[in-house]
DNA sequence: TAACACTATGTAATAATATAACATATATTA
DNA sequence: TAATATATGTTATATTATTACATAGTGTTA
């Protein structure tokens, strides 16, 4: 497990304390007080933080969400719920899902250890 | 099952006979010359033909595909494979895969009937 | 038919998301 | 040290998507 640089620290901090996932433009606004001026080092930074599992990518939002599952095993293989009334995204981690995931065959009997599975409906709150 | 409006058709057509997802940029530059000129106009085909299930979005890639799942009778339960050499996309369609994601209940006991899943790996000819 | 609601279209402008290209600096390792 | 890899800074630009406003067509029903 690498250290971060300061700049993806920074970035990390501000994702990690977020209650929602965070898009890169609102991210470079709420850094550029500490130095970070342009989207490429937003950019870089999140790609390098997804790469090494520290955050994820909610594909359907183009947002950005801390990994909560013991700095994710499965970085590779995620799953989320979000809300289609607040937008509230929440990862999914089971055990069984990601076990019936990854011992998936598709019809050529191709197994993926690699997926992304977002889930919609609506939260507690918003039923 | 209703009919498409001109535009939807003239969109939709493109795509279907695509053998690769389509970008709407893409397809603003291939539909031109049959009088769409502006991207509003691709956004509201899309994303009707999003809607009544002829076509997805590939979330990960910004790109449309023709549902050929038999015009999807699970235009909100969707699950793609994606070659990460070629980009190659295939709909999966599985009735043990769509059985199992729509009766899976999370932590609050939540069960989802839309969801998207992507999964990535490298189709036959890349591996 | 006329009124209405609904869906679709046309057009211009602009917002939001993401990358290319190039220069420099810092950290790691050999 | 030298070599290599990783990270940063900066400017410009590419790509993806929406807002706002005006108009036209389609279907329903009073
Ligand atoms: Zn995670
Ligand atoms: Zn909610
Ligand atoms: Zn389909
Ligand atoms: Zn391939």
């Amino acid at each position: 497990m690498q250290n971060l640089s300061k700049n993806q620290q920074i970035i990390f901090d501000l994702i990690d304390k977020s209650p929602e996932p965070l898009k890169a433009y609102t991210i470079l606004y709420n850094v550029q007080k500490k130095g970070i001026k342009a989207p490429l080092q937003v950019y870089r930074a999140l790609d390098k933080l997804v790469q090494i599992g520290k955050i994820h990518k909610i594909e359907s939002r183009n947002a950005f969400i801390a990994c909560h599952n013991s700095s994710c095993q499965v970085a590779k293989a995620t799953a989320f719920s979000i809300c289609e009334i607040c937008e509230k995204v929440t990862e999914i981690s089971s055990a069984g899902l990601s076990k019936y995931l990854a011992n998936f065959k598709d019809k050529d009997g191709m197994k993926y250890s690699k997926y992304n599975l977002e889930f919609f409906g609506l939260c507690k709150k918003c039923r």
